[in-house]
DNA sequence: GCTCCCGATGAAAACGATTGATTTCTTGTC
DNA sequence: GACAAGAAATCAATCGTTTTCATCGGGAGC
């Protein structure tokens, strides 16, 4: 039956229109567009015969027509400058499926972070007239808004707008930190160290608070918290972890603020004779696949579950399109995902 | 002077159509349309008195009534099943520069590897009427073409569409499999063995016939080609590495299907006892910035320069939507980017 | 001075769907 | 059987642009 339609719209190569399938409805085209949209007073037996004509012809109303009339277009534009894609895509796959059930598409645009770019596709968007933007981004960082008609309306995913109307979906980096070093402390870990990135990313420095927290509210020390602050690089990680062995004799757990620093981590720990999980446990954060399962021992990482992210930012704009916007920073908990690298194995050993 | 446009929009909150840049210019509507878009014969007074009304009031013309009477959308869509973005947004970025200078927006869709969700993805694009359609995914595969009405033009980007007389755009696996062992032998090496991915996979099989091709152009014997054929993992490189250098004693080079086989045939090579480069050079594929530059020795690797691609299969589409298809398969050289892990101290150190 | 032609402009008809106003058709009531 | 009320269908305007066709001057050619 649609290959049946589908050869008819191949036949005359143009998609049929409204018009038609109230002529084969035998009503008018104000009546079918009733008919088929659920609006008006209309007889059930005259719906169905409407109905029935739109299946035969495979018809599908163009959207340019009604986005034309309505002053809507059932179209979204997700703007990110996340080059590599590595936190855009799981955010834009979360909100395709927010967005998919109400038959909106996606239009993709990344800035590369040009503010040239950025402006270009933004008033791209806005002369497009579509309903509304995500804006999101590599970082977790607050961003000044984004300019645009404030009939536009607006939801930040990942990154964070300074205003504190607009509506933000992100992540809990602090609540991840603690997820973390709550999970070490209950493999019974006790002498728990910190790598993570640079001090002025706000990630880096939430994760960082998280971990400060959970280690104080257990009662154990911050193992020196001085070496917490590096770069978001395996480098980076195998230097503090050559040192962390050096100087710290009873480590037994690192929080590593990404799975690539803790990449770099178990490299060091190794060096230096240290052997994960079974002396040192390693807790990553992203849970990006390839870094945490693709060498053994596989990692135990922190997931910002970003796919929720998308979800959520996206369900916000649409309740916002429709007139219902809900302001704010609104937070998704990170959750562990538990692997090799965090296995009981000492206090097996030790028993 | 575009915040001023701004303010006078956001003033009445309504973007300013041609009928009020008529109005302004002192023409009539379809004068001011023949002046913008350079149509028909007009003064060159009016023209430039018209241009300067719309500039005033910052005018945008109104996609979806251009859509409706041009029965074009300048829109493109492009269907994905790359679901962690790792080739699709390369990809993607090319097609968006060569798009952007047109004024075409895309709409992207990740079908997941779920046919059902290619299907819906595809009839939802068809209805929005895009003009084209660019498809691509993670392997260079050959594939089913897929089913669109004839009248849009498609452009299979990365994968290959079975059907010779679509437009395919595509790196060259077994080029890129010949600049890798070549830069090898010119750095001196003549031991050059392959670890790559399985058997099965089009590109695996494709960059082994360029190792293949490559050696035996230069007189070199074929390095355990048993042990090429294995899986896309830094485990396999790791296991292919250790039999490598326990079993050819004078090995001197490896070539890898990609970078992950690279790290882990790295570790292999370095639990044996081998350096790299020093002793053994190491060729990776894909050129994965994370995966080449995250460790030392950086990585020398065969960049598919998928934004080429992208953009290539971007401008093909634009040439088909004008009437102008070129059918057939068209195929990006790959490039060959040099770093540390194929650095000549070898022929240094022995002089 | 008249016609003819050409360049410049305007008027109006699309494009395809939506929607409020209007007409037509049912019913039910007296 | 006439009439009103209400349901059901049609009409026509609308959205903003493009494009065809007609019109209107004005200059050239006779």
């Amino acid at each position: 039956m649609s290959s049946t339609a589908g050869r008819l719209r191949a036949a005359k190569d143009t998609a049929p229109t409204l018009a038609e399938v109230a002529r084969l409805a035998k009503v008018s085209p104000g009546t079918a567009s009733k008919a088929l949209s659920g609006q008006g007073k209309l007889r059930a037996e005259t719906r169905q015969r409407v109905r029935e004509a739109a299946a035969a012809l495979g018809f599908q109303p163009n959207p340019y027509a009604r986005g034309l009339v309505r002053g809507r277009t059932f179209t979204v534009g997700l703007i990110t400058d996340d080059r590599f894609g590595r936190f855009s895509i799981p955010v834009l796959l979360g909100a395709e499926d927010a967005l998919g059930a109400g038959e909106m598409a996606l239009i993709f645009c990344d800035s590369r972070d040009d503010p040239i770019r950025q402006r270009h596709y933004v008033s791209m968007l806005v002369t497009r007239r579509v309903d509304g933007l995500i804006v999101t981004g590599r970082v977790t960082d607050v961003r000044p808004p984004i300019e645009v008609p404030p009939s536009i309306p607006v939801v930040y995913a990942v990154i964070r707008s300074a205003n504190e109307s607009d509506i933000s979906v992100t992540y809990d980096d602090e609540a991840g930190g603690r997820v973390a070093v709550d999970h070490l402390i209950a493999m019974g870990r006790r002498r728990i160290a910190h790598v993570t990135g640079p001090r002025h990313h706000f990630a880096a420095s939430a994760r960082f608070r998280g971990w400060e927290g959970a280690v104080a509210d257990a009662g154990l020390p911050s193992v020196r918290p001085d070496l917490a602050f590096g770069a978001w690089s395996e480098e980076w990680g195998r230097q503090a972890a050559v040192v962390l062995a050096a100087e710290v004799a009873d480590l037994d757990g690192v929080f590593c603020g990404s799975d690539q620093v803790a990449r770099g981590v178990i490299d060091g720990l190794r060096e230096a004779g240290r052997r994960v999980p079974h002396d040192v446990a390693v807790v990553g954060f992203d849970n990006w696949d390839v870094m945490a399962t693709g060498r053994r021992p596989m990692l135990t990482s922190v997931d910002p579950d970003l796919h929720s992210v998308g979800r959520v930012a996206a369900e916000h704009l649409l309740a916002a399109i429709d007139g219902h916007p809900r302001p704010g920073l609104h937070l998704i908990a990170p959750r562990l995902i538990v692997r090799e690298s965090t296995a009981a194995t000492p206090p097996v050993g030790r028993r």
